[in-house]
DNA sequence: ACCTGAACACCGTTCAAGT
DNA sequence: ACCTGAACACCGTTCAAGT
């Protein structure tokens, strides 16, 4: 009896919770759990409708298509790095700060959305000069502001953020991807990888097996992150 | 009627050309074309099999999965690597220049394929510790050899070996990014990233766009390869 | 031995229809 | 105003059947 017909309250109804009504915000963050629950090979618009007690056909509301839906969580999940405490002060403390607390709020990032961040890194961008993972306009005239305020000039502010980009680029999706997240578009468990490989040709890497499975990206990305700073002071003189 | 029925000779039989037979190897390199002329989205198994003048089932013999396809194209692909003559010498002149070699043939390869490259840098490998872009066993065995000949310890070896890769990895995926490709699960050409971005509230942007639209990638990447090789150098004493 | 037709269980997306 | 059912044009994949 409580269960169907008149619509009375708002709770209670289903017994799997109730349904706060939709609109985008929910569907992004929806989307966000589910791939990284599920991986983003999963989502579809009909799984991902089942998962907010809802037709597929719902979503169309509040979301063109799927590929936009995408993007939108991409979106979603990129704005944490504005409410990180750690990132979002001014850059009072010199250009070498600043740039080391996006760095490591990135990787922070990465970290926490494993299954995202590949998308955040390969997805399209609202300019082809917005290179992912700074994939804001405001990140960019942040970032370039940051340089050419400390001495960069325009042309090695560019390419500064150029170097960064790639820099993060390089070592979170292989991060991510170390932690087992698909960073393409595969998804299988039952799949290739799982299988042993046979190293009896390779002599070395039977010897280097147990150096190559340690877990080192911590150090690599702070050692490489240090270089790249480096690099970039040497051209401000 | 030399069109229908009897099979006499083996050419001229259809009009498009005649279909020399299906095998693997020619799956994958039609698959490689396909994805090059089309992008990654656009290839489904009942596409390529029509460009092959076949069933999509027929591919089924030759390729358990489309996933298996993919892996299999990707390594195709990245087996020409072994056939450039540019890279695949022995490394008698020292490990920097054979650094410097294998980085150039990648990035070759990763121009050459633009739309394809992103599959070689975000597919799952063989074992967890083959990085992309170096994705096969003999080349991890190659490079690591290399170093420790060099005089690299162990640890250093592999630290080297993760760097370079992150190094590719970052801006070779960025490089053929800007170079148009999608590097990720979209295709849409009457999508977003068309449209002009508006960037009346983003002034250094505005004044800076020149320059972040110009191409330096040939001189960044010799950059930050210079820089890389000049780090790993300093751990060799 | 190699290819195909028909079928199954899914997709994204549209649109008229329900409440 | 918001959600849904039915439908369309696709998918990947299996398998019995054709030649």
């Amino acid at each position: 009896m409580a269960e169907s017909g008149t619509p009375a309250s708002s709770d209670g109804d289903h017994p799997g919770g109730d349904r706060p009504r939709l609109d985008r915000q929910r569907i992004l963050e929806a989307g966000a759990v589910f791939i990284e629950e599920h991986g983003v090979r999963q989502l579809s618009m009909r799984r991902l409708g089942a998962e907010l007690d809802v037709e597929a056909m719902s979503l169309y509301r509040y979301v063109p298509s799927r590929e936009d839906l995408l993007d939108g969580i991409v979106e979603s999940v990129v704005d944490e790095l504005y409410s990180d405490p750690e990132v979002y002060v001014e850059p009072h403390h010199g250009w070498q700060d600043y740039l080391l607390r996006l760095a490591h709020g990135l990787r922070r990032l990465a970290v926490k959305h494993p299954q995202v961040f590949p998308l955040i890194a390969t997805r399209p961008a609202e300019a082809p000069w917005v290179r992912p993972p700074l994939r804001s306009l405001r990140w960019v005239e942040s970032f370039l502001r940051a340089m050419t305020n400390a001495g960069f000039s325009n042309e090695n502010a560019v390419e500064a953020y150029r170097a960064f980009s790639s820099f993060l680029i390089g070592h979170l999706l292989l991060e991510v991807a170390a932690l087992g997240a698909d960073i393409g578009p595969v998804e299988d468990t039952s799949h290739s990888p799982s299988r042993q490989a046979d190293l009896t040709e390779y002599p070395l890497l039977q010897e280097l097996q147990g150096l190559l499975s340690e877990d080192r990206s911590k150090h690599e990305f702070d050692a490489a992150l240090d270089a790249l700073l480096e690099r970039l002071d040497s051209q401000l003189t």
